[in-house]
DNA sequence: CAAGTTACAGTTTTT
DNA sequence: CTGTAACTTG
């Protein structure tokens, strides 16, 4: 039967050649080298609905994306394409494309739908970060490790350790040389905290988020159960491939052993999540892991930045020691470079900033086309304050979340706890609420509990803690309740409340601000089918923009846009700001051990820049505040211009100071201006 | 001995 | 504007 692909007239060349491979028979393996702004989803888009088009069946289409907001971009527009060539009404497309998500989301739906042949309770909750490492430090204080003479890993520095041997699929001792030398010396003490830690998730039915994809590379290697995964599926695509890591790439081998149907896009000119074991080796080695190795596209045209923008971050990346992606090239010339703006300190970068972005809102930018980006959360705090003050929404991507706050993690804490009696950090969290009841009663009810066939009949049983007053019966009641599923969903979040309420009012000076934040909660939770869903996909993918009004975004409202860089992967902007593009800050002084630290800095520079289209500013205070980690507390440092952009490459900029300096008469005022340029800069030196 | 209280230091990036 | 450490209290 003739189709019609008069839709992939819209696209170039090789855009088309990434959307036309291997379709209608089955197709071999594909790597896709999209450069920044190539137009990746969109072709990505076009390969799914071209497939469709071909009679692929959406409902066997795996699409593995970073994050479930990529997941429903694509599905939107690969649902607008599709839904026009093949005339089927809205929604259904993206209805169908129901395998579209992240590797550890996928991987939660795998484990619960083929729990029973793995031998794994479907019930199971999902810790997130700091409840592994809350569960890392019960382990560690049982081991008695706490106790040693010299100081033993703290929890976080024990569950890195632990996420990156998995992650990497590395050996300890190999690890703990490369990656954590000083803690060389504890590896045997590692190694049999780590086998209590997972002794401890299986004991609890927690899984981690390194499990998720472990337990499915584990199922994937059982021969007859990983047929049966992988047969459920005719075509695997995979976004951002070059920060995937070890572990990832193993799952997505098992799932498409001959590489049929697999199609990978990546840029490793972009991978900057090498601290999550993300390897860029995962894309440079995909070709060859077949035979024939795998076909490849490159898209190098980009049609997001201005030509200047294009040719500054061309010459940033071009200092890489190693490099495998061409130059972008882009025909949208302007007169514009992009700017680097000196000043004076963090007050001035952000009154530019605020100034900046006001007048290019009047020129008709409005906000949401315009974002400021910065290495690290904690940068864009006297943003926030001075944004604030002169009354412009915005919005912040990245950093602290919602669900950080301290109330909301004990309301989830209840209801996970229901969902899974025998998730210890859950119950432990929760008994504390209760006044009289700490670590050592909590753990005491817990183990009466744990020991026990039947948690919920346990936990009716155990005898009220003397200390516990009244709330302790009404928390058996609502946990009883809970887990019996007695209430209807999202009806069990305000029974929830009602038990911690009083609690809360006697815990926090500003109980009813928080009471509102529950209740945001509670219509977060209605957006979800059930208890299992909502809090699966919150941990595995929580909501992550904080906006000035706590919470969600106003809907309709203009607003600006504050990221890290690393939050901005994959986005765009008519128009980007970068504070501190100073040594120190990017890279950022933590980052500069190792030569594969440094260029991968140097890649997170690359990605801030290739996010604008039409204008670019990196600013570039020469003092800046840092809080000092032990002696003299604060102080203010001088810094440099990043070393990313020396001196040979400042030609693809402007240069300007701000505010504006009128020159001074040299007759007039000599003296001062030299003594004081001459001071800074001995104290620079230093 | 366990809980509560106070003091104090600490802050990359994220599924 | 939080988590931990040391101290005080029941």
């Amino acid at each position: 039967m003739p189709v019609d692909t008069a839709f992939l007239d819209a696209l170039n060349p090789e855009q088309r050649r990434a959307a036309e491979h291997g379709v209608g028979t089955a197709a071999g393996p594909l790597l896709v080298i999209a450069g920044a702004g190539s137009g990746k989803t969109n072709t990505l888009a076009h390969r799914v609905a071209n497939l469709m088009v071909h009679g692929a069946d959406p409902r066997r289409i795996l699409l593995l994306t970073f994050s479930r907001r990529a997941a429903a971009e694509m599905s939107r527009r690969v649902e607008r394409i599709a839904s026009r060539v093949l005339g089927v009404g809205s929604g259904a497309v993206s209805d169908a494309l129901t395998w579209a998500g992240t590797f550890h989301g996928i991987g939660a739906r795998l484990l619960r739908e083929h729990a029973h042949e793995i031998r794994l309770d479907p019930a199971f909750t999902i810790h997130d970060r700091e409840d592994s490492a809350d569960l890392m430090n019960l382990v560690r204080h049982e081991l008695s490790f706490s106790e040693k003479a010299t100081r033993f890993p703290t929890k976080g520095t024990c569950l890195a350790i632990y996420s990156r041997v998995v992650n990497a699929q590395g050996d300890l001792d190999e690890v703990l040389k490369s990656v954590f030398p000083w803690c060389a010396m504890w590896s045997g003490e590692l190694r049999q905290l780590f086998g209590a830690y997972v002794a401890a998730k299986q004991a609890q039915n927690v899984l981690d988020y390194d499990d998720l994809l472990l337990y499915w590379a584990g199922m994937m290697s059982e021969p007859a159960i990983g047929a049966q995964v992988s047969s459920r599926f005719d075509h695997v695509l995979v976004d951002e491939y070059q920060d995937t890591n070890s572990l990832q790439a193993a799952v997505l081998l098992a799932m498409r052993p001959d590489g049929r149907g697999l199609t990978v896009v990546g840029d490793d000119a972009q991978s900057i999540y090498s601290f999550r074991a993300a390897t860029v080796r995962n894309i440079l080695d995909f070709p060859g892991h077949f035979s024939p190795s795998a076909d490849i596209v490159t898209l190098d045209r980009n049609y997001r930045s201005s030509q200047p923008i294009l040719a500054a971050a061309n010459a940033v990346i071009e200092q890489a020691s190693e490099r495998f992606t061409k130059n972008l090239w882009s025909d949208r010339q302007s007169e514009a470079k992009p700017v680097l703006v000196t000043v004076k300190d963090e007050a001035d970068q952000v009154g530019y900033v605020a100034d900046c972005v006001l007048r290019s809102r009047e020129a008709g930018t409005p906000l949401k086309q315009q974002a400021v980006l910065f290495r690290t959360s904690s940068h864009s705090g006297p943003l926030e304050i001075e944004l604030t003050r002169r009354n412009i929404p915005f919005v912040k991507f990245g950093g602290l979340k919602f669900l950080d706050a301290a109330h909301i993690k004990d309301m989830l804490a209840i209801l996970r706890w229901a969902e899974n009696l025998r998730d210890r950090v859950a119950g432990f969290r929760v008994l504390q609420l209760l006044p009289g009841i700490g670590p050592t009663t909590a753990g005491r009810v817990l183990d009466a509990i744990g020991n026990s066939p039947n948690p919920a009949w346990a936990f009716s049983e155990v005898p009220a803690p003397a200390k516990a007053g009244q709330s302790w019966t009404g928390l058996v009641d609502l946990i009883g309740k809970l887990s019996k599923r007695e209430t209807a969903w999202p009806l069990e979040l305000a029974q929830a409340r009602h038990w911690y309420e009083p609690l809360m009012e006697g815990q926090y000076e500003d109980a009813a601000i928080r009471v509102a934040d529950i209740i945001q909660l509670e219509q977060i939770a209605a957006g979800f089918p059930n208890r299992e869903k909502f809090l699966t996909e919150l941990t595995l993918d929580p909501p992550d923009a904080t906006s000035d009004q706590a919470g969600v975004p106003q809907r309709d409202e203009d607003y600006l846009i504050l990221s890290t860089i690393h939050s901005a992967k994959g986005q765009e902007w008519k128009s980007v700001h970068v504070l501190n593009v100073v040594d120190g800050c990017i890279p950022s002084d933590l980052g500069t051990g190792s030569t594969h630290e440094l260029e991968e800095e140097r890649r997170l520079l690359y990605v801030a820049m290739t996010r604008a289209k039409d204008e670019l500013h990196l600013l570039v205070p020469q003092r800046f505040y840092v809080t000092q980690q032990t002696r003299n507390g604060d102080r203010h440092m001088y810094a440099q211009r990043t070393r990313f952009i020396p001196r040979e490459i400042k030609a693809h900029f402007e240069d300007i100071l701000w505010p504006p300096v009128t020159p001074i008469r040299s007759d007039l005022l000599p003296k001062a201006g030299l003594s004081v340029d001459l001071a800074s800069r001995m104290r620079g030196m230093w």
